[in-house]
RNA sequence: GGACAGUUGGGUGAGUUGGCUGAAACCACAUCCCUGCUAAGGAUGCGUACUCGUAAGGGUACCGAGAGUUCGAAUCUCUCACUGUCCGCCA
């Protein structure tokens, strides 16, 4: 959520800002207004209140000095009643803001590029030169084919499209890649963490997920229940509502799990192949920090994702994202993206985003900073996407014959 | 899933004939004093959120969550969640 105070005060400035990210200034002053009505209507409420308790505490000492109340219980009781009329109008207006404020999404820094979409995007290095093929390179589901790898038509029978298996050595590889992801990240300092899957809805809007992308989610049927999009849910809110202390930050946390998305609005998007699936797994970084250490945290993460897939003998280049094309809860955001030789393109393979005090703020997460309560900032990062590497692996790694060699690291995990 | 018990501030834990308890006490923590040796003693402070105020200091809400009874609830009633124990089931 964003600083309504702030919001409040500097609204042309942060106006500003949220236009960059494509909120229009309409929804902003609407917000603005919320913000207003609602002050106002809790300091006429709480006025009533306070009187209303005044006279609860005279009706004590009055019985006790045994007087009669009669009076008074008729001022109390008309006092009461507009209480009942202050209050739902508080109410009213608390709804009201919350349906704006917790849709609004984060403001981007100021350095963040303008752009609208990924088009405008800015490449910062490239890792790595593209392997040459004497052959035509071939996409990652013919190899699959070949190899007997992945059974996308199986995936589709158990579940529904967009699910896949993986067989054999593929399967292997799979594990192969997390453990080799965990490893690193633990090297670099990350405490590697087992979390649930499953995760309940105030985790979920803590995080930036709901209430706006409720129709990306898989819910439990009849419980307050969501399957994970992405690890970054359980890790950050490993600390929902809690107030820290400056000594345990940076809190760095690593964790594998599988994450599960609906894909909705991305019809036709990717359909073939592993690239956009329901299920796929992830081993992902956070980490929670003061506002002083994250700028240097998130160079950290953006070079160890980096250095893994260097590690990997993957070439990749480094993007900065533009406003428009920035997610919701991030304020900025640096994508990799890996290269696929048979597609003949760049793809996005991890995704390392600092959010500031957005998500600490609907989370809830702070730490003590002298006497005051501040809120920490948290940044999450893949490090990295399984199924996505698992694919640049098989289309770089590939032999004119459609066989996949083994990348060296990986070597010593299968 | 069934039965019973519980859910209080960073921790332990008082408080159940409704008002004097936003909450004793102890621990932890912070600052200061004392002390000269890796320890002890003393003083003070110390929940969270919102809000008014330059500040000092006020106000409102919160004792698992929500609703109710009442002039007034941590204390009474209801619903739900969670924890514990026993039973059932199970990797």
């Amino acid at each position: 959520m964003i600083d309504l105070k702030y919001l409040q005060k500097n609204f042309d400035e942060a106006s500003a800002k949220l236009v960059k990210k494509g909120v229009d200034s309409e929804t902003l002053e609407r917000l603005k207004e919320l913000f207003a009505t609602l002050k106002e209507a809790n300091a006429t409420l709480e006025e009533s209140k306070a009187e209303q308790n005044k006279m609860s505490k005279l009706f004590g000492e009055y019985m006790r000095e045994k007087k009669d109340v009669t009076e008074l219980k008729a001022k109390v009781d008309a006092k009461k009643e507009e209480i009942v009329g202050l209050q739902e109008t508080a109410r009213e207006a608390q709804q009201a803001l919350e349906l704006v404020a917790l849709a609004m999404p984060n403001f981007p820094d100021d350095s963040v590029p303008e752009g609208v979409d990924e088009e405008d995007n800015v490449e910062l290095k490239k890792v790595l030169e593209p392997r040459s093929f004497e052959f035509e390179p071939k996409e990652h589901w013919a190899l699959a084919e070949l190899n007997g790898w992945i059974e996308f038509d199986r995936g589709v029978k158990l579940a529904k499209s967009r699910f896949a298996v993986l067989r054999g050595e593929a399967a292997r590889m799979e594990r192969a890649l997390i453990n080799f992801f965990l490893d690193v990240n633990r090297e670099k300092g990350f405490e590697e963490v087992c979390v649930p899957f499953i995760n309940n809805a105030t985790m979920l809007q803590g995080t930036g997920q709901l209430p706006k992308f409720e129709d990306d989610l898989f819910k439990i049927d009849g419980e307050d229940l969501y399957l994970i999009p992405t690890a970054e849910v359980p890790l950050t809110n490993l600390y929902n509502d809690e107030i820290l202390t400056t000594k345990e930050l940076p809190i760095l946390l690593t964790g594998y799990t599988p994450c599960f998305r609906k894909e909705a609005g991305s019809a036709g998007r990717d359909t073939r192949g592993m690239i956009r699936q329901h299920q796929f797994d992830k081993v992902e970084m956070v980490a929670i920090t003061t506002p002083e250490q994250s700028e240097e945290i998130f160079k950290m993460m953006v070079e160890n994702a980096s250095d893994i897939l260097t590690r990997l003998e993957l070439p990749h280049r480094v993007v900065e994202l533009c406003g428009g094309d920035l997610g919701f809860s991030a304020a900025t955001t640096i994508d990799l993206e890996v290269w696929l030789p048979g597609q003949n393109k760049y793809r996005e393979i991890s995704s390392i985003s600092n959010t500031r005090d957005f998500q600490a703020r609907r989370a809830k997460i702070r730490y003590k900073d002298g006497k005051k309560n501040v809120l920490v900032n948290t940044l999450n990062g893949s490090a990295l996407a399984v199924g996505r590497t698992l694919v640049a692996i098989m289309e770089n790694y590939q032999n004119e014959d459609g066989s996949i060699e083994i990348p060296e690291v990986l070597k010593k995990y299968m």
